[in-house]
RNA sequence: GGCCUCGUGGCGGAGUGGUGACGCAGAGGACUGCAAAUCCUUGUACCCCGGUUCAAUUCCGGGCGAGGCCUCCA
């Protein structure tokens, strides 16, 4: 374990050694799906940023020595609402239900063709409910929380050291407050973790009345469980310092009665769609699949692994403006990368060290790239490079050609040669035009030692 | 108003107190029957104004500009 693993960590606004609680059990808890709708772009930054440190984490700890966990949440008002739009017959936990696995099929399958590895732990919220409901009574039972009205609220000034992740001190936070504040609560800033349900609401028995958790508690119910009351790495968008990540370090931190939540908190910047920030209302909205299946942006359709180039060639806390003019040149450069199997051989210490520099991916690919050029003369060189992009997820497929439409196109590469041998170009160049129509690329060589021209061929994506 | 990012050549994008990273695109060349692929060569960049310094794109201060969070959001 020889490589340093340097982290910029929000809590402290540093870039800082990266040293595990536990070098046995490295853990990362990184905040996972809503499942109410298709996932989109933006959401797909962090999965593929947190994939990329996943597999640099087991790289260096060992595969078994690293717990991911990325939740589902399949409880959320807005599950709820959809249900109702798209199920209004059906009864609600039924419609609830068709519309939560519905949409965690759909970004399992998005995030797999983004080429990301499954996390260790999936779990879902409503799988934690008891869980949450023990977090929950912990704070009461410690003076962090109250009841009121059908509703558990945390009390902000019960903790004095609330808004450090943020650097919002309450004070401050309570000037700019222009939300209506709820009668029931103590102090503005304080935030909900249980709230009661109605009947047309699902909800689950509790010591207040049938109701659902808040938003943030179900993130420190399911990390105190599968990661423990303190662990190493907790990951997620820019935009959830706050409130969601501070709400969340205070129930952890107040339940547990611990220093920290987690050791280093991450975070990556912000996705853009041809330069203007992506929402519904301005019609720049893309969604993973719309991006793999259909012809929305650019007019056709992206391989995942260009999507998951494009993304990490800009460094994950910088802002990444998603363009198509970008999709293609990560296209580019991903065509000129060889085809070539996983061996035994080891990643290159360039793009290593590139990663291990506060997951430094453009560096890094850039040095994949270099070696990538290598390759076209340096057999080793090509193996260091499958090891080094696979270690980032990407590494060219060969396509899938059938067997007899492969003997097909030797046969007409042969004829091909003949003709050229008589001089034939016209018709060896018709040849050539009909099979790049098919996306079939003609790669002309020369034999090193016999002279002789040698013809490769290449299915485009 | 508070908190926080960012501003590098046509584009993307690292990095550094002092020799113009790098990639893509472009240009030129080699190769080729012509191409493609490959190889070689080639680039006028660091928002503005001060300050610190022998020296700043890099540090400090100010300004301008862009963006984010403070309400659901990756």
């Amino acid at each position: 374990m020889s490589l340093k693993l340097k982290l910029y960590n929000t809590l402290t606004r540093e870039k800082a050694e990266f040293q595990p609680i536990d070098p046995n059990n490295v853990r990362m808890y990184v905040c996972g799906p809503t499942v109410y709708d298709f996932a989109h772009i933006g959401n797909a930054r962090p999965v593929i940023v947190f994939d990329v440190l996943f597999r640099l984490l087991r790289h260096v700890y060992g595969e078994a020595q690293v717990t991911y966990a990325r939740n589902i949440t399949d409880v959320d008002d807005k599950i709820n609402a959809r249900a109702l739009r798209d199920h209004p017959g059906l009864d609600l936990n039924e419609a609830i239900r068709l519309v939560t696995e519905r949409t965690e099929k759909q970004f399992q399958a998005d995030v797999t063709a983004l080429g990301c590895l499954e996390p260790t732990v999936q779990p879902r919220a409503t799988d934690n409910i008891a869980q949450m409901i023990g977090i929950i009574e912990k704070l009461i039972g410690r003076g962090h929380a109250y009841a009121a009205e059908g509703e558990v609220l945390f009390d902000t000034r019960s903790m004095s050291d609330y808004g450090q992740l943020s650097k919002r001190p309450l004070d401050e936070q309570q000037a700019g407050a222009r939300i209506a504040v709820d009668a029931h609560k103590k102090n503005p800033g304080d935030f909900v973790l249980w709230k009661a349900s109605s009947e047309s609401e699902p909800g689950w028995p509790s010591p207040w009345g049938r109701g659902r958790p808040g938003w943030h508690i179900e993130c420190s119910a399911m990390s105190a469980r599968y990661l423990g009351e303190t662990f190493d790495i907790h990951g997620g968008g820019l935009d959830l310092i706050f409130p969601h990540h501070e709400n969340e370090i205070a129930q952890s931190r107040c339940a547990h009665g611990t220093h920290v939540m987690a050791n280093v908190w991450m975070h990556n910047g912000f996705v853009q769609v041809e330069g203007r920030k992506m929402s519904k209302s301005e019609g720049n909205f893309v969604t993973i699949n719309e991006l793999l299946e259909t012809e929305k942006f650019g007019g056709r359709t992206w391989p995942g692994e260009v999507l998951r180039l494009a993304m990490l060639m800009t460094h994950y806390r910088e802002p990444i403006d998603f363009s198509v003019k970008r999709l293609e040149e990560a296209e580019r450069l991903l065509a000129k990368w060889p085809v070539v199997e996983v061996g035994n051989a080891k990643s290159c210490e360039s793009v290593l060290d590139a990663l291990a520099d506060d997951l430094n991916t453009v560096a890094a690919v850039q040095a994949i790239h270099a070696l990538a050029q290598a390759s076209h003369s340096d057999e080793d060189a090509k193996a260091r490079f499958a090891a080094s992009a696979n270690l980032l997820g990407i590494l060219p497929k060969a396509t899938e050609v059938d067997e007899a439409i492969a003997a097909g196109i030797d046969a007409l590469v042969e004829m091909r040669l003949e003709l050229l041998k008589a001089k034939n170009f016209a018709e060896a160049d018709r040849i050539r035009d009909e099979l790049a129509a098919k996306g079939i690329q003609l790669k002309d060589g020369k034999d090193k030692d016999t002279g002789e021209r040698v013809t490769t061929w290449d299915m485009k994506r």
